[in-house]
DNA sequence: TTGTTATTCAACCCTTTGCTTGATCAACTA
DNA sequence: TAGTTGATCAAGCAAAGGGTTGAATAACAA
């Protein structure tokens, strides 16, 4: 507990990157393809500074990668790292529903004691 | 963007609240069954009230959900609220996997032609 | 009633976030 | 070369997050 393991840091810095609207819809207009930090920074009301800090946090939680042209610093979806996240949350969610399966045959059980 | 929207605010809390690894743990837990906030807090180093916080973080995000049992309040994991954020992610994943399907078959059709 | 257990409230501290503006850097263009 | 465009750095500020301790509340047990 007095360190964390670099794969909760991981998950800590992703889930925190996307506990942010502003993230969200930069991840959103991603997934249609790479843009740079202006094309994404114009939708918003905030400066392109902020916007250029938003897409630093994407980045150094995996989310996103960059490449070089020119002046321009394209930013790129990384899907991959989207698809950890899918997997930590799918992965208490099918405990979850296991045990709703196992509740069911319990009372599945349980009804066919009684109706015997 | 100066106001937004309750499905936004709440893949805002949701998002957040799984970005604590304290949290993450909790869910762990939950995911096993219910729990009240003594036995949620025995495993970490911080104090009963810094839990308690966090467990009202979680339900505040509706990833949780509390009954009452005499003194204690046992906490319960809401399956289906961790579902709206895999289909948030996915949402995305997805689009993002057809633009790779159309690079296949684009790849795919200049393989073909420059065979041919 | 008195005491104990389970939990929350309240006030406070420190660190981090998200934002701003102004300056700087890097790479193109005239 | 000088000017412009694209993006980042830096300093500062208000608000929020995560933690603490001490007091309060609520429900049970003696």
């Amino acid at each position: 507990m007095i360190d964390e393991n670099p794969a909760d840091a991981r998950l800590d810095r992703a889930f925190m990157a996307l506990a942010d609207p502003v993230r969200r819809e930069i991840i959103a207009r991603l997934s249609r393809g790479p843009a740079t930090v202006n094309e994404l920074a114009e939708p918003f009301d905030i400066s392109k500074q902020a916007v250029s800090k938003h897409i630093q946090v994407l980045e150094h939680a995996g989310l996103v990668t960059r490449s070089r042209d020119a002046q321009r610093r394209p930013v790129h979806l990384d899907a991959a790292a989207l698809e950890a996240l899918t997997a930590w949350i799918d992965g208490y969610r099918l405990i979850h529903e296991q045990q709703f399966r196992r509740l069911d045959s319990l009372l599945g059980s349980l009804t066919s004691t009684t109706e015997s």
